[in-house]
DNA sequence: CGTCTTCTTGTACCAAGGTACAGTATCGTC
DNA sequence: GACGATACTGTACCTTGGTACAAGAAGACG
């Protein structure tokens, strides 16, 4: 790690107390400027900018800057934002105030030839590759269910607790409980959260 | 390195020498298994076997041994293949015959918390992405919530446990739930699925 | 300088979620 | 009649979610 040349780019240049934390020596760069000086860098920290689309600011580090793997740092990640980075060959997406070791690590498995990305945004790259759109009926989440238990299904989707279900449906939370195992096992979703995105439309499974 | 556990799982349970190689002392089992003996593994590979589909495979691998991180081989990489392999839970996709020093590295981004995934599968999976869904702004439902709570309300409303949005931003679980906690308060939700509808634009706050 | 807000973290506890094992009843099919 | 699928339900247990009490650090503000 020692060996290795850091470069921030951000829209003022400085560097985040943080950032020198975690990589002592490492350069601050303004993403406007003309040229960056010194030896080529391994690794690129682009932190995000509101007045620039990711696209447009890794397209500039790319040209200024070559093929090293660059890191995105973001004051508020989200699954757009992070797509848009990938999209445009970034090799990891991340919160600008992630502690230093955090930052280490995220480094260590870009320049090792890893991807850093998170697991939302890792299965919404997954469930896109369906083509399903947003809106997905219940023909497609609720194909192999039962008709019981896309009712229940349903109702965990609107917020409703295992005991709200039971009282709606007029069975025990035990039953309810199993319809839900069931539905979370058939869809292969960890928990009623990931149950909620699937029939809401914002996963397909 | 030399702390971790390897499990080699396959057909027929044997190892290949240059995964021997690659980390002497790894464990040898085959996949059919009732049971694993010995020390809990920190990284599992799976050599997938043309007799079972890698989901099957991989659901085995998880019942038997938990959550550590998986890293299937195999003898035809493709893309449907892998595809498959990280949507049942891979954090890891190469060949089977794969050199020991490229094995290592492998082990080494996927311990650290990486992805290790092909060029040609991640453009695939980007690609697929065309179309994406609208989501509420963060003004109406975080307006009366700090930067920090945004950020915990949008990790959780993506499906993230604690758990997740901890490892995601650097912090504690603990830390995670007072934000969860303040979140639910301010907004008027008794739990994280009814946050997720408000942040995700299935209601309003 | 004192106060307030925000962020962070600890231990502890209780409720809810989810899984496991086990079982009965009904209905449709062979 | 046997069998499988579905719906329903029990006890038990473990994990996660959420709350309570407590506390320190840093930055902004009067």
């Amino acid at each position: 790690m020692g060996e290795s040349t850091h470069y921030f780019i951000s829209e003022k240049g400085d560097l985040l107390p943080r950032w020198q934390e975690a990589f002592p020596g490492a350069g601050g760069f303004r993403l406007g400027e003309a040229a960056f000086a010194g030896k080529p860098p391994s690794l690129i920290w682009l932190h995000l900018s509101p007045a620039r689309t990711a696209a447009d600011s890794l397209a500039e580090v790319r040209a200024k800057l070559g093929d090293a793997p660059c890191i995105v740092l973001s004051d508020t990640p989200g699954d757009e934002e992070g797509l848009a980075c990938f999209a445009a060959g970034a090799r990891g997406y991340c919160n600008t105030h992630a502690v230093p070791e955090a930052l280490r690590q995220v480094a260590d498995v870009v320049l090792q030839g890893g991807l850093w990305i998170g697991e939302s945004l890792m299965q919404r790259l997954l469930q896109a590759t369906s083509r399903i759109p947003p809106k997905a009926p219940a023909q497609t989440w609720g194909a192999t269910l039962t008709e019981r238990e896309r009712e229940v299904a349903q109702a965990v989707a609107c917020g409703e607790s295992n005991k709200g279900v039971a009282r709606q449906l007029g069975i025990t939370e035990r039953t309810v409980k199993a319809h839900v195992g069931a539905i979370l096992e058939k869809l292969e979703v960890p928990d009623r959260l990931r149950l909620s995105l699937i029939v809401n439309g914002h996963r397909s499974s």
